[in-house]
RNA sequence: GCGGGCGUGGCGGAAUCGGUAGACGCGCCGGACUCAAAAUCCGGUUCUGGCGACAGAGUGUCGGUUCGACUCCGACCGCCCGCACCA
């Protein structure tokens, strides 16, 4: 006996159950059919899963059903992304071991993600923490080390004092740490880096073929990156005013505007410059200058309001066209060490931050590019630097040249000149990204497989010692790095010599871990390599990534590094991971706010709508409750709602379909009470509309032809399946639910009319045929409804396993179209006809129609255009 | 400052190879069923005028192209996001 009300609690976990028992979910690397690669995000074992969690694997999980059903062999695994800070802070404030912390949150949120129903093959399930994986992160880390893509190095590096560790320079957000939030400060330390920037060109080049990818992410990471074309230029030095025990007699500078050489005013050279630092030497000032530059430089947000500012050096450059031109060199704050050669020619007139350091400094400025609608014998620069473009004046042999003309004409000039047996001036494409740091002074991470020997230098940890693990009785009382401070773990024989050694403490960035897992997935049990050759070749790159925009630079750049690197190790056999990728918006929700200005959860207030107008009230104390603006969910201001507490209330599938549906994917979705309501009356709706077509009784179709009825009935079901296998293709989940909604309307209305003219039994056929085809529609998205409905209707098997309906084109035909008349541009009428009315038999029954007549009030047509199948104007 | 995106009913949003603006959902209004409530079902819902058929206006603003513009072009206004002393 069916049951009227369908039982979300009874029946999930019962299809979750035969899923689970028949593996229907478990790939198989030996499937011969066509391979889909869809995988969301692994997420963070920080406790418990939030909404955005559901919203995101909801998504993943409607593309995986979806081709699924259409024969792919489809790749859906899950796992952890387990290492990291809060699980160390976790031991610091409640005294629980990292890893226990670590395993126990992943046990909750897997149960979790288990009651979404989502089709993932859990077999394939990993955690980043498990020595079984990281052994093989050490594995590729030392690969890279042979292959000359790690390097270890001295450097200016981003220090996060909260969490007493480096950053990389991705992971610092407008000068603060991106966990914890901290002003980062400059320190010098010997770091490991990966070598990012050897294929900063192919990096920057291959963002073109990433079509599948949002526009927006490819910009940033092109910004990122930040290739620019030059020339470095070596001026020459006055002898007379060099400093003693200086860099040499010359200052090599980088510009990408060697065109405007003939406006250069002064130099200026970065504060921790070497030629800063031997004229500080001999002028107590100057060092006092750079000590104050590399107070207030270390804070971004001091950067960002500083005013320019210089110090000259007394040292005088010479002009490289005009040995008589003396530039002075100036230390300034705004010149950084890292970026090009650290030192400039300024022009001030043509560039903004030297115009400002001029008028600061009252060096003057020449123009030497005149916009196309000025004078050039009365354009001048004041307070506005031009950077447009023009042709070039008071320029000497440059001048009338395009900028373009000039920069190459200086560069044919410069590069062919030499002094001292080398170019005065080489191109040169330069790069604002920097190479990628990946030492953390933490414990909760990958360990750095090298140990330090006072005689043999660092050197690797033999492969067939991996994997170097972490010890589990650490302390964190102290603060600083754990594995620093462990009595014996860093004490280790030279694995070269014998000799007592240090192992490397240090333990790597997180997103290493995170820059090859989709690779590990495609064999997760290989015990003796990284990966499978054969299988990485076969299963990436991932069809369809879906995750969010907070990652467009971090772990997206450096994923696609990686990649690159283990191919360069033999590991894969292509570039690029992810061929799609998807950016979904947030799940924002209202905030409340009580007299006292606490924030109050949505389960503490009732909300009370009249007339339109909505009012909330605290549960308890029934008082007046403000509400409060949208936003993103957070603790802080309280607009969480527990993605458990809506499953055990509604049902995962309620949950599911509200995510998709309203609001576009790549959009911030609302999450509201009326919403979830809405949702879990359609799954009702869409439960009783099925159990009235399994009642049909089912005699099958007698006769050949289909009534004029049974066609309707059948064309709104594959126009839903035409519409939604687009939508689904494009990810446009919201436009999928509207698909489906606008068939459950039809059959409704359908059947109705069928009962009403008692055509019912005669309808049977089709009513079924149109169900089936409801419920495997609806299958991607509520999955357990689906099944529950896929059986009612007396169905074998599961539809999870059901091949995909055919869609039959004919049905999306129709026969006689409605075509709108607008006369002038406006409509004034609808007039039937054939579909394959010729244009002259339209006219004549749009000239006939009684509406046109009364817009035409008796003027004649002077042209009608007729749009064959779409509309017709009719123009007086 | 630079770059990207977006402006459509009370709300989320459809419609972008130029061709019926407002699909679908939420909310709201009215009705049916009920002793009542819930649930469900039916109808309405861009604005203005009209009992109505209908008429006029309408996709941030102004202008242009076109038989026809949410869609294309130009100028502007507003909002969101990213980057930002990168030479």
């Amino acid at each position: 006996m069916r049951p009227e009300r369908y039982n979300a609690k009874e029946a999930e976990p019962k299809w979750r159950e035969t899923w689970a028992d028949q593996a229907v979910f478990q790939t198989r690397n030996d499937d011969p059919r066509p391979k889909y690669y869809v995988l969301e995000m692994f997420p963070y074992p920080s406790g418990r899963i939030h909404m955005g969690h559901v919203r995101n694997y909801a998504m993943g999980d409607v593309v995986a059903r979806y081709k699924r059903a259409r024969g792919f062999n489809v790749l859906h695994p899950m796992g952890w992304d387990a290492f990291g800070l809060p699980a160390e802070r976790a031991a610091i404030d409640r005294g629980i071991h990292p890893k226990a912390w670590t395993y126990e949150n992943i046990a909750t949120m897997r149960s979790q993600l288990q009651s979404m129903g989502l089709s993932l093959d859990w077999s394939r399930e990993l955690a980043t923490c498990d020595p079984s994986y990281y052994k093989h992160q050490q594995r590729l880390f030392l690969d890279f080390l042979k292959a000359g893509l790690v390097d270890r190095k001295t450097a200016k590096v981003n220090w996060d004092p909260v969490d007493q560790t480096v950053l990389a320079n991705e992971q610092v957000i407008d000068g603060r740490g991106w966990r914890s939030g901290a002003l980062v400060e400059s320190r010098e330390l010997t770091q490991w880096f990966f070598k990012i920037t050897d294929y900063a060109q192919d990096l920057t080049d291959a963002l073109d073929t990433l079509e599948r990818w949002p526009e927006k992410v490819r910009v940033m990471q092109r910004n990122w990156i930040g290739r620019s074309e030059g020339l470095k230029i070596r001026f020459a030095l006055d002898s007379e005013t060099l400093p003693p025990d200086g860099p040499g007699p010359e200052l090599e500078i980088y510009t990408t505007r060697p065109d405007t050489l003939f406006g250069a005013k002064f130099m200026a050279v970065a504060p921790d410059h070497p030629l800063a630092k031997a004229a500080a030497a001999r002028d107590p000032k100057l060092a006092a200058f750079i000590e104050e530059c590399r107070r207030t430089g270390t804070a971004a947000e001091a950067i960002e309001t500083a005013e320019k500012q210089g110090y000259d050096t007394g040292i005088r450059a010479i002009h490289p066209f005009d040995s008589s031109w003396q530039l002075p060199v100036y230390v300034a704050n705004f010149i950084l060490m890292e970026y090009g050669a650290g030192a400039i020619f300024g022009c001030p007139a043509h560039d903004q931050r030297d115009l400002d350091f001029v008028n600061k400094y009252g060096l003057g400025n020449l123009p030497v590019v005149c916009p196309p609608d000025q004078d050039p014998a009365t354009f001048v620069v004041t307070d506005v630097a031009y950077d447009g473009d023009g042709r070039m004046i008071n320029s000497r042999f440059l001048d009338g040249l395009t900028i373009d003309e000039a920069k190459e004409e200086v560069a044919r000039r410069l590069t062919a000149e030499t002094r001292d047996g080398s170019p005065v001036a080489e191109r040169k494409v330069n790069f604002r990204l920097r190479d990628w740091g990946i030492s953390r002074q933490r414990y909760w991470g990958c360990p750095i497989p090298v140990i330090h020997c006072e005689a043999c230098g660092t050197v690797p940890v033999p492969a067939d010692q991996l994997p170097v693990t972490l010890p589990e009785d650490v302390s964190f009382e102290r603060p600083g790095n754990p594995l620093d401070h462990h009595p014996t773990w860093k004490h280790v024989p030279c694995p070269s010599c014998g000799a007592p050694a240090r192992r490397e403490t240090d333990t790597m960035d997180t997103f290493v871990d995170s820059s090859w897992y989709f690779a590990r997935f495609t064999d997760p049990q290989l015990a003796d390599a990284p990966v499978n050759r054969a299988e990485v070749d076969h299963w990436l790159a991932v069809d369809q990534y879906i995750g969010g925009i907070e990652h467009a630079i971090l772990h997206l750049l450096y994923s696609r590094f990686f990649t690159r690197a283990m191919r360069a190790c033999g590991y894969a056999g292509l570039d690029e991971p992810f061929a799609g990728l998807f950016t979904q918006g947030m799940v924002v929700h209202e905030t409340y706010r009580a007299a006292d200005g606490s924030w109050l959860q949505p389960s503490e207030i009732r909300i009370e709508s009249e007339g339109g107008q909505r009012r909330a009230m605290h549960l308890g104390t029934g008082a007046t409750v403000e509400i409060g603006s949208i936003e993103k969910m957070s603790k802080s201001k309280r607009n969480v709602v527990d993605p458990d507490d809506i499953i055990t209330s509604y049902g995962a599938d309620t949950a599911r379909w509200f995510m998709l549906s309203d609001s576009p994917p790549e959009r911030d979705v609302i999450w509201t009470e009326e919403g979830v309501q809405g949702a879990s009356r359609f799954v009702q709706r869409a439960w009783r509309l099925v159990g009235e077509i399994a009642d049909l009784s089912g005699s099958s179709a007698n006769g050949t032809g289909r009534s004029v009825e049974a066609t309707a009935v059948l064309k709104a079901a594959h126009r839903a399946l035409a519409g939604l296998e687009e939508d689904v293709e494009r990810l446009r989940f919201n436009r999928c639910v509207a698909h489906i909604y606008e068939l459950a309307n039809a059959l409704q209305a359908q059947l109705a009319a069928a009962r009403g003219n008692g055509s019912l039994e005669a309808l049977g056929p089709a009513f079924r045929e149109a169900g089936r085809i409801f419920v495997q529609v609806l299958a991607p998205m509520m999955p357990h409804l689906a099944e529950e409905c896929w059986q009612a209707l007396g169905h074998d098997g599961l539809v999870a396993q059901a091949p995909w309906p055919a869609l039959d084109r004919s049905l999306l035909v129709e026969e006689a179209i409605v075509l709108p008349v607008q006369v002038n541009g406006k409509k004034r009428a609808d007039v039937s006809v054939a579909r394959d009315a010729d244009a002259a038999a339209v006219e004549a029954a749009v000239l006939a129609d009684e509406a046109v007549r009364r817009a035409l009030d008796g003027r004649a047509p002077k042209k009608i255009i007729v749009v064959p199948q779409r509309i017709v104007n009719v123009v007086v």
